[in-house]
DNA sequence: ATGACGATTTACT
DNA sequence: GTAAATCGTCATA
């Protein structure tokens, strides 16, 4: 009663802006187990823990957006403070979203994967259709559970986060945010750590382990 | 102005 | 396993 609502109290908690404020390679193994909210306009909640996420250094980075102090209009928020979300669009039809942190240093975490928790039938039809309306794919199957947040781009559309979110404050935001597993949820799993996906051509950077994942988990992208 | 590329996903052989 | 989809971004001219 008195301690199972002090539990709730703490389950709910944000992390404050100075949690943020750290290298990409110890922000991505601690964002494991908490949750992304995404709160629409209508008042429906989407929502998913997260199970894989991958650092990204800064401008010594070669895989990185900021590599070698880039800065433009499309990584602008990369270069300020942490606790934001930065969003790119990609591949002319994928949006994927990154957690700002370090200190104003160009470092950012992407989140690769959800086990989705709150929302999961409108994820779906989320998924099985594209932002102008047009199928996402032809098979008129349901989207799997297990396949609705299971990558950076997939994760987007289940939340419906695009470029309308660039910049987003998480630490005060009440459209996108981050919320702590509190106990009795989220008890630390085993974390693997790997060399991110989909990095080609940063040579040595291709090779560095800054990918983590829950081992437990389903809903990881690639194992 | 032009061209190559992309922190992906899906379908198909 | 390979290839297509699809377009904003960035470097080069």
């Amino acid at each position: 009663m008195a301690s199972s609502d002090s539990v709730s109290q703490q389950e709910a908690t944000r992390p404050a802006r100075a949690w943020f404020a750290r290298r990409a390679d110890e922000l991505a193994p601690a964002l494991l187990g908490m949750r992304l909210v995404r709160l629409l306009d209508d008042g429906r909640q989407l929502a998913g823990e997260i199970v894989e996420t991958e650092a990204y250094l800064g401008p010594v980075d070669r895989a990185c957006h900021t590599f070698g102090g880039r800065r433009t209009a499309r990584n602008e928020v990369m270069w300020g403070e942490p606790g934001r979300a930065y969003v790119y669009f990609t591949y002319g039809m994928h949006h994927c979203v990154n957690v700002v942190c370090g200190d104003c240093s160009g470092e950012a975490v992407l989140v690769r994967a959800l086990a989705p928790i709150a929302g999961l039938e409108l994820m779906g039809e989320h998924r099985r259709s594209r932002p102008d309306g047009r199928p996402a794919r032809r098979s008129a199957d349901t989207v799997p559970h297990r396949e609705l947040c299971s990558g950076p781009a997939r994760l987007c559309r289940a939340l419906l986060i695009d470029l309308g979110l660039n910049g987003e404050d998480l630490v005060r935001s009440s459209r996108l945010f981050l919320e702590g597993p509190g106990r009795g949820r989220g008890l630390p799993g085993v974390a693997v750590n790997t060399t991110r996906i989909g990095i080609q051509r940063a040579g040595e950077w291709a090779a560095k382990p800054l990918r983590w994942y829950r081992a437990e988990s389903p809903h990881v992208s690639v194992r």
